[in-house]
DNA sequence: ATCAAATAATTTGCATGCAAAATTTTTAAT
DNA sequence: ATTAAAAATTTTGCATGCAAATTATTTGAT
């Protein structure tokens, strides 16, 4: 019996609890956008660049394309964003944010300093240092 | 148009990142024992302190109460587990491991040292540092 | 003792996460 | 040109995660 099944050992359990607090805490403030966490990543992609492809969307947030096409349909109800099909290659589709959909950045603006005002007595230098880490954790397991 | 939406900036992108491929790496190796990975974490849990109150599990492992009642029932059905009624207190249950459930240990043993292989070019001492880090993280969101 | 408030669990309804199978369309090899 | 293999999405089925409402019991205050 060592200790490496213990629940305190367990670095992926750190994660997920993280990755569940951090989602539970964005609940509130992404709920005045009518939003979710994940369609938030959908967003944040697109503000930075419209007019993408799914599979970019999918590359990018790290979303389960199965799970994605429920997160875009939402979306689109939601008038948020809309979908068009590729003229040349008919299996590709592109997704552009609506005016509604743009005008949803400036709100969302203030929410990365609101998150931040919870981390008490973490600092900035010491946030890019870890960053660095998990950066490299996330390599370990490649792109799936 | 600050940076701070940019997703490559997004602190709960990497949890969210990290804590969906680890319960993906983690899945090949949970299906020889045939778990999920929340019932991995339950059974650590119990592998640690048997005969323990569901509100106890709760707690110890993060698990949402409404997940938790599934998750014991899935267990109980594969005869991992047996859940008994308090009988001075009878709000309160307890969860005990079967003879299947403590053998299961065994078997699990293998599995810690598994994952990290796939820590290429992380070092144990860096590993430790950033788990501080990462329960100092923890602390800023409470129990909840 | 009595009754409201607190606890422990469960239930409900909605939104993913994910592997695997299925669809549609394109590309590549013969 | 044909056809098999590859690529982009969607669909299916199962397992959570979570807020909120509900149920059953117990505790605490009057």
């Amino acid at each position: 019996m060592s200790d490496s099944l213990k629940l305190e050992n367990q670095l992926c359990h750190r994660f997920y609890l993280l990755s569940n607090a951090f989602t539970r805490a964005y609940r509130p403030l992404l709920e005045k956008l009518d939003i979710t966490y994940p369609q938030y990543l959908v967003l944040m992609a697109l503000w930075e660049e419209d007019n993408v492809t799914i599979a970019s969307l999918i590359s990018k947030t790290g979303i389960d394309p199965g799970a994605m096409t429920l997160i875009l349909k939402k979306l689109v109800t939601k008038s948020v964003i809309s979908i068009t099909k590729d003229e040349q290659d008919k299996r590709v589709k592109h997704v552009c944010l609506t005016d509604t959909g743009s005008k949803l950045q400036a709100q969302a603006e203030e929410i990365p300093a609101q998150m931040l005002c919870r981390f008490d007595g973490v600092g900035v230098e010491e946030l890019r240092e870890h960053i660095q880490f998990l950066d490299k954790l996330s390599a370990c397991f490649g792109q799936n």
